[in-house]
DNA sequence: GTCAGTGCAAAAGATTTGCATGCGA
DNA sequence: TCGCATGCAAATCTTTTGCACTGAC
C-alpha cells in the first residue's frame, strides 16, 4: 500500500501535471485526508483540517476533495444513511467492500475473490460487461451482539 | 407477487391501523407509485401524480413516500449517481439486486441464491449477523455494446 | 506581475417544517 | 365537530458558485 507520504507526493505531482498550484490549504486538506481513518464526511474533514489550519473554508474542502477524486486518490461513497463520505482509494491495492454494523456504525472492509468472480458471472449471464460494483452488507457485529458494543453512534466512525 | 390492488389495500389497512386518515392525495400517490415502473425519484412521482390530481403538493409526496417506507411498501435507494429513488419493495417476493448500464441507464434486477449465501458466509466470518445488504453492479449492457443502445439517458428509466 | 486559488456569502437543489386552512371520520 | 392532513412558503441542509482579494509561481 502507498504510504501517506507517497499519496501526498502523488497529489502534488498530479497538481503540477495539470498546471494547478499547490497551496497551504490544499496541502493541509490532503494531508489530513490521507492520514484519516477513512470514510470521512465533508464535515468531518472540514473540522479536522480546521484544527490544523484555521484559514480553510468549507468551499475549499469541497473543491479539494473534488480534485482528489479526479486524481483517483479519494473515492466518494453514498452509504444507506444517505450521507456522502469519502475514503482513501487504493488503486494499487485490492478492491474492497464494506460490512457495516447497524448498531455501532463500525465499518469493516473485506475482499473476497469468490464474490468478485460470482458477480462477473452474473453480469455476464445478463449480457453485461461489468465495470465496477458496489456492495454493502449491513448487520450487527459481535461486540454489539454481546452487549459490549457502544451505543448507537454516527456511522462512519471507526469501531 | 402482490398485485397493485393488494398493495394499495395493504397501505389503507396500515393507515387505519395507525389511526391515520386516507385522503385523496395519499390514495393517488400510492396508486401511482404501485403502478410505476419502479425506481422513481420524488420528482418523477410528483409529476406522475400531478397528471392524475392537480391538487397535490411536493411536500405531500415526500410525506406520503415516508409513510410508504414505514409500511415497508417502498424502499429508498441511493444509487451511485447520488440521486435518491424509490421502488416498490416486495417483501413477499424474493429480494433482488441491481445491474445498471453506465451508458443507457437501464436497470436490470436479478437474484442469485449463491450470491446471497456467499454474503452470509462472509459476514459470519467477520463476526457479523447479516441483516440486509445492498449491491449494485455497473457495466455496459449488450445493446449499448453493439451500438444499438440509446444515447446516455437519465438512469432510473426503464430500458 | 499575473492569474489561479481562497473565503465569504449568496445561490441552487433537495428535503423538512410551521402554519392557517381543508376535509375525513 | 375535531383533529389530522394539506399546500404553500419559509426554513434546513448540502453542495456549488460569483466575486473581490490573496498568494503561488
Amino acid at each position: 500500500m502507498q504510504s501517506r507520504t507517497e499519496r501526498f507526493a502523488a497529489f502534488r505531482r498530479a497538481l503540477k501535471e495539470k498546471g494547478l498550484k499547490s497551496t497551504a490549504q490544499r496541502d493541509d486538506i490532503a494531508r489530513v485526508f490521507f492520514a484519516s481513518t477513512r470514510h470521512l464526511s465533508i464535515d468531518d474533514l472540514y473540522r479536522e483540517v480546521r484544527k490544523v489550519n484555521e484559514r480553510v473554508g468549507y468551499a475549499t474542502v469541497y473543491r479539494t476533495i473534488k480534485l482528489l477524486k479526479d486524481c483517483e486518490l479519494a473515492e466518494e461513497r453514498h452509504f444507506a444513511d444517505g450521507h456522502t463520505r469519502y475514503e482513501n482509494s487504493e488503486s494499487d491495492e485490492e478492491h474492497h467492500d464494506h460490512l457495516i454494523c447497524d448498531n455501532c456504525g463500525k465499518i469493516v472492509e473485506f475482499n473476497d475473490e469468490k464474490l468478485e468472480r460470482l458477480q462477473e458471472k452474473i453480469a455476464e449471464g445478463l449480457g453485461f460487461v461489468l465495470a465496477r460494483h458496489r456492495m454493502e452488507l449491513y448487520g450487527i457485529c459481535r461486540e454489539c451482539r454481546e452487549g459490549a458494543g457502544r451505543l448507537k453512534t454516527r456511522p462512519g466512525e471507526r469501531g
